[in-house]
DNA sequence: GGGTTGAATAGGAAAATCCGATGACACTGC
DNA sequence: GCAGTGTCATCGGATTTTCCTATTCAACCC
């Protein structure tokens, strides 16, 4: 058994599919075969289901994928850890985070981290909830950020900050005549909301749903920068985060607060329970930490010391 | 990198030395050294320090280390579950015991667990206490039979039986007239004493200082069948497990139970917390269970069904 | 059926690994 | 000191493995 077959065969398993899988590793697809079908012999079982156009882990596949995906991620944990002995500010920082909170709040975070530890370095994923959730599971990732709630009782789960989601209108609304809004203010009101795919999305719908005020939803957007976007054109107005109304300097839209319920949003770190933690990783979360507290941006208040929560 | 070189770097590491773990891995050394330098040099880091006539790891050496190790056990664990997809009556069974239970229970409960169980394959590593340890974290061993206490929290430790020391005295001591003989009674007696290297050693030597009874050691020796035949030859007497008694069936030498204090002491399974156990080891455990019940041999008491401790 | 997609096979090139012989170095014993 | 020994690194060539291109084979799709 080599490392090379067991990356081979995960490869399989997430394209599903010989050819491409070769490609992402950057060998011609007959290599691979042979790799696979050489892996397959060795441990006297099929992996794979090869089914007309489609492949499919076995059982014995499943399983295996399971513990292959372990042990690559292990195998680059003690690469990774070689390199931090004797210099335990150099190494890679591996952070997942939700398209709704990474452009606003890693850029700032991540050059004040490099000016602190100018020989660490970056690998930003940016991806759903579910994903950046699986990556910290399986290793590939050494923490996300990520909105509340976050169930898996395998994650050390640590809230950051906790966010207010603004209401956002063109400049030109009859609202920006009005001295406060409030929530059932928006019952009937053209309203573009953010894809379901992102939690923010389906955060907002639940808040709505729990102040009983079912605005008119007209639009969904995938980004929440479309999301701004349509509402400076005109096509309605929406909840958007503080940390994104802050960044937005366009002066055909405008952010404020409800008046009554203000609609918010925790974001936390999330990381596996088990896994080490390099002193590099920890004073990353330090410095969200710190800079929680002093964020300049309203609408975003830090939590108070707490314990964490899983 | 390649599981090649993890398995050349720990057996480096564990043999202290480039030939001998040559030979261990059944390869010429240039070949070994040759890896291992390349090792060094895709992690950037010396992992081992060569001084004259020794090599030992350096720090990043090992850290590394460690992992490799994991790695290694790993992928041993991955190959092991896949041939028990299917079957799960099928694998190997890597069973480390004590030298002072190993002959005398495993023998029985392997027969008879193979009957039940026949596509099942055994390993048993014979060793001391420490070591059973060391195998059962670090993934070498499926479980370890053991005395108690046992500490490290990151083990599972069920109790399994509990076995009374015995008196062994030659058959023609003068003891075998006396109807009972208590713990007092050894005092100033010849007494020939397990080396502490074995935890009954240490366990005999604590009782006695317990019961302000010290008898007088004349001989220390490394294995129980050697107290055994010490004690027919007329050197002393001694305390022996119940089980080591029980397969006794020399007419050279006698054992009883002490009239008052019964020294015994508990063996325990021990396995990993976190690692994956097999249905066919979980069947294993259960046998021992059953077995510790039904065990026709005098002075062993099964426990009762007690909840695991750690 | 002809076209398309995708995995296996074949044969030879390229690369990695291995081996034996040898070199370099330190420690040992006289 | 100085030969002797133990031990790891280096060298050149043999062996084995891996990889690539070209091709075949099988399933699916019109």
């Amino acid at each position: 058994m080599t490392l090379h077959q067991l990356r081979y065969f995960v490869a399989v398993v997430t394209n599903k599919n010989f050819t491409r899988a070769a490609e992402k590793c950057l060998v011609a697809q007959p290599s691979l075969s042979q790799q696979i079908i050489q892996l397959e012999r060795e441990l006297g079982h099929k992996l794979l289901e090869r089914l007309g156009r489609t492949v499919r882990p076995t059982e014995a596949g499943k399983m295996f994928h399971e513990r292959a995906v372990a042990i690559l991620a292990s195998v680059d944990e003690a690469k990774r850890r070689v390199v931090e002995v004797g210099d335990p500010e150099r190494g890679t920082l591996r952070v997942g985070a939700i398209p709704t909170v990474a452009p606003y709040l890693l850029p700032p975070l991540i050059t004040r981290f490099l000016r602190d530890f100018p020989r660490a370095a970056f690998e930003v994923t940016e991806d759903l909830t579910e994903h950046t959730v699986r990556g910290c599971l399986d290793g590939s990732l050494d923490f996300g950020l990520v909105a509340l709630p976050i169930g898996d009782p395998r994650l050390l789960v640590e809230p950051i900050l906790r966010e207010e989601l603004l209401l956002v209108t063109p400049s030109g609304h009859r609202f920006r005549r009005k001295r406060k809004v409030c929530i059932l203010d928006l019952i009937g009101e053209p309203f573009i909301l953010l894809s379901e795919a992102h939690c923010l999305g389906e955060q907002i719908v639940d808040f709505c749903a729990q102040q009983s005020c079912q605005p008119l939803i007209t639009c969904q957007s995938a980004q929440l920068l479309t999301v701004q976007e349509l509402v400076a054109a005109g096509q309605g107005i929406s909840l958007i985060p503080a940390m994104a109304c802050a960044k937005d300097k366009s002066p055909e839209r405008h952010c404020r607060s409800l008046a009554d319920s203000k609609p918010s949003r925790t974001l936390a770190v999330i990381r596996h329970k088990d896994r080490y933690q390099s002193p590099l990783a920890a004073r990353f979360v330090e410095a969200l930490k710190y800079y929680a507290r002093a964020c300049p941006c309203p609408g975003v208040t830090d939590m108070a010391e707490t314990t964490s929560v899983h």
